[in-house]
DNA sequence: AACTACATTATAATTATTCTAAACTATTGA
DNA sequence: TCAATAGTTTAGAATAATTATAATGTAGTT
């Protein structure tokens, strides 16, 4: 709660009306120690446990993507059927669990620097993501 | 056609029934000079245009998810409403235009070798990829 | 040739996501 | 303070990628 008035003023300060149902989202996204992975659905669900209301989807959708855009999101590139969102924006790489479908952050202690020796001509490079997928030693893979 | 033997032998060497419609969908996808990334979709206009017959979409699903399994294609990780595949399987990592939505093979040249220094205990690495996702030098990015 | 297991197919079903248009609300400025 | 307005929310429809279904077809074996 007394997060509250941080969140109206970040809102705020990239152009983004505070309504109530970005102020609860923002709660459950940025009032946790931990960087926080999600997909869409995770975040709905997220919302109605901790929340008494109900956000509409299409508000948690619409939201989500605000956010993203406005850089307080990051989008995680996983191949799969769903979008999955992180709370950490630093560069930073990732492991993804394909046991239990959970995406870890790769600290600097993980991963070497990526370095690019040759960029394609006549382009920038927006983005460097390293993915790691991981499973259970003992499990078969199919 | 002097390919068919040879495919069929492949497909028949690793369980798979030599069908028309796997030979077909060999013949687009591995009788080519350069290595081709493509989406499901990419593949169905490619057979119609390429071949007289239409195979069922089903059909290219099966397989080319048949296709991966026996380790013909790698499935690419982009943050994407669509899955990409590539026949390239050698271990390599990609750029991605954003400008074209196209999947770009980085060779040896273009990246140093991305070394794991740290894993998550209990766990094996089954994949690592890169994506660098790149844009026209000049476009304004949203 | 006939049997059987695997494949193909059209279509229905499912799932994630986006669109729509009406109702609602934060902000602004009189 | 209050009304105008521009941005938001919402339920539900629409769309798009993918998977499931179940009937029909076909390759491989006997």
């Amino acid at each position: 709660m007394t997060k509250n008035l941080e969140f109206t003023e970040k809102l705020r300060s990239s152009g983004l009306r505070p309504t109530k149902q970005r102020l609860k989202i923002c709660e459950v996204l940025f009032n946790r120690e931990k960087t926080f992975h999600f997909t869409i659905n995770d975040l709905a669900k997220n919302i109605s446990e901790k929340l008494k209301e109900k956000i509409s989807l299409a508000t948690v959708y619409n939201t989500v993507h605000a956010f993203k855009k406005k850089g307080y999101l990051k989008e995680i590139s996983i191949n799969s059927d769903k979008s999955y969102f992180d709370t950490n924006i630093t560069n930073h790489h990732h492991f993804f669990d394909e046991d239990t479908n959970q995406l870890i952050d790769c600290d600097d202690n993980h991963l070497d620097n990526v370095k690019i020796k040759k960029n394609i001509t006549g382009k920038k490079i927006n983005s460097i993501e390293v993915l790691i997928k991981v499973a259970s030693d003992n499990q078969n893979q199919n």
